[in-house]
DNA sequence: ACCTGAACACCGTTCAAGT
DNA sequence: ACCTGAACACCGTTCAAGT
């Protein structure tokens, strides 16, 4: 008789979060779970507390996965004398931020549903804390005040760790001519603009937009605001 | 005998409204909504087709509310002639925006649970386009192309409709400094940067924070990114 | 046309019972 | 210690029936 593998926290957390990126967050309860590890909803509540829990756990296990795709990018050259790395550091902390905060926006995009999850999340965990306490150290390394730093993390907000924070899905694009033109009248300005840049570029509607350069080139309005703020 | 007032669309979304500024988002649920309106739940289905449709329309109620207190700052003089209208017009525009965005901001404070309810919501309605617009307007005003207040819409995200976007709520403010020490091994910079900024200005922790400072030096950055890629 | 009651197909979670 | 089945207290929504 085959011996079932044993239940753990782990497995139930690695369940829930192939469940989310296959079907979303509202995919994700209990009983669904339950029902991919071959087991009754309620045996997992003898490995978690409750859902919330569940939810926690799942949001750990990405912050994780950020944390080994940033590990390999900010590495330091070994062959740099101490004080050489410093004066690196010092120099390129916004290169650094940068790097590491689009790393774990290419981590999110393959998350879409974790965002909402994170931003919905009261408690911060220890891998967020962890995740921060990287964003933090590489501006302290550049010669930042805490202060200005502590500002910058509320500037930053969901940016820090790679949001998208888009506003209205991309089902604005499929608003046809006839309904645009009867927008109009009521938003002229809304109108003109999404006339005119669906016309320079068929690509980028407010519905399909290059979310990467947009993202990027926020991140950079903010990160050069900062530089700006450091040198004063 | 008293004849009942009738349900109509509107009293079913006031009546939602009523129930997410006292009891908060998960305190709307259509059975709730009907109990308040001394109605089954079943009845509602006559004036709005679901749930969803009734979350939109509380989304609308707030942009109404938004509106109205946008249109008392923004109102122009009614002595200045047009081109004197436009040439201030184009001068103000960070001022106008800023002004703007801070009453979104405020309206937005007395109705906390909303912006998790609107960045979650895929439809963008006639009141938020109309809300918008008018920030386009602003920018355009001010003589900046459409491409650029393009970015620009994408760059402000949420802060455009004065969303706070904060992570981590409050609670982080209870760790005690037990609880802080140890973390200290771990996220060394986060506790320095906490300790500080707490010993600095005690009312300052990250669950404790300015929040109106932190959002309008968060706000004036991306502004004055904005202004700076214009004169580009 | 408008409202209702019962019912359906789901939730998260508790509890007593099994092994 | 770990898992289960039944049950509880909720959801949003459908449907047939009332007035």
């Amino acid at each position: 008789m085959q011996t079932r593998e044993p239940l753990t926290k782990d497995r139930v957390l690695h369940a829930a979060l192939a469940l989310a990126d296959a079907e979303g967050i509202e995919g994700v309860t209990m009983r669904r779970i339950a029902d991919e590890l071959d087991v009754e909803a309620m045996s997992l509540y003898h490995h978690l507390p409750n859902k919330e829990a569940v939810l926690g756990g799942v949001v750990d296990l990405i912050f994780i996965e950020v944390a080994h795709e940033v590990g390999d990018v900010v590495g330091a050259t070994p062959t740099d004398s101490v004080v050489e790395l410093v004066e690196t550091r010092r120099a390129n902390w916004k290169a650094a931020l940068r790097a590491r905060i689009l790393t774990a926006r290419s981590v999110l995009l393959r998350h879409k549903w974790a965002p909402p999850l994170i931003e919905s999340h009261v408690a911060i965990s220890m891998e967020i804390a962890k995740y921060m306490d990287g964003v933090i150290g590489i501006m302290r390394a550049g010669g930042l005040s805490f202060d200005l730093i502590h500002h910058a993390m509320h500037a930053l907000g969901g940016r820090a760790m790679g949001f998208v924070q888009e506003l209205g899905d991309s089902d604005t694009s499929s608003a046809d001519t006839e309904q645009l033109k009867q927008m109009a009248q009521l938003v002229p300005n809304l109108a003109a603009m999404l006339a005119e840049v669906v016309h320079d570029d068929p690509e980028s509607t407010l519905g399909w937009c290059d979310d990467q350069f947009e993202f990027e080139f926020g991140l950079d309005i903010i990160l050069d605001g900062l530089e700006r703020a450091a040198a004063r």
